[in-house]
DNA sequence: CCATTACATAGACGATCATCTATGTATAGT
DNA sequence: ACTATACATAGATGATCGTCTATGTAATGG
């Protein structure tokens, strides 16, 4: 499995109020003055949150006159939830590769 | 949705060296010395991972003898991705709250 | 007992991070 | 043209993070 990608979205999302902008945004598109709206911190503050999501492509942006409308990439959704899965299963993609290996163990 | 707990694992996921750990885990139990083989930092480093990795409830230990048995919380990987899908479904949890929420429209 | 093994704790250090203020750059309205 | 709005960039600062070395502790074996 590639780590890098995953990591760099797990470190994304890993800050509650890049959270709750992801949250804000599974809903739909919104500009960052509406996102802005529901935090405290400062405008730049803001901008450089959309600037982590994007890189990580969690996030897209479409510039339309004055405004930046910010959506989740559908693929980021997909993406995160496939390598989620992956990690978490006990399958034969097991790393560990020690004859004694618990996999079918169950804790 | 409890951000806090959900950021704490995030937190504890979004570092190359513990998601490598917690993929070694996700086959079965491992004490410390078999997963500090898979890795070039120190025991102590380990030592650190481990302890993250317990606090953020991901991972529990079970001491025997000389030897700490690491295991992953059953609990963990059921919420780990509950709070996923509710993250990143666009239902009618929605934050934004607007008149004209577009959490109906498909980006 | 003493040495070895398995692991934890303490403290330090450099790197990264989240945030700020100050400022720049477009775009829109009058 | 001027002003206001929406957003980005630059640079600084304090906090957090990952890693290290040094050391402590507890269990095991001869």
């Amino acid at each position: 499995m590639d780590y890098q990608n995953y990591v760099q979205m797990l470190k994304a999302m890993a800050d509650p109020n890049r959270l709750k902008i992801i949250d804000l945004l599974s809903c739909g598109s919104l500009c960052a003055c509406d996102i802005l709206q529901h935090f405290d911190f400062s405008q730049p503050t803001l901008s450089h949150h959309m600037k982590v999501l994007q890189n990580a492509g969690i996030v897209f942006a479409v510039k339309d006159g004055k405004w930046q409308h910010y959506s989740l990439q559908k693929r980021f959704v997909q993406e995160f939830k496939q390598n989620t899965d992956q990690l978490l299963a006990a399958d034969e993609h097991c790393l560990c590769q020690r004859s004694d290996c618990e996999k079918d163990v169950a804790n």
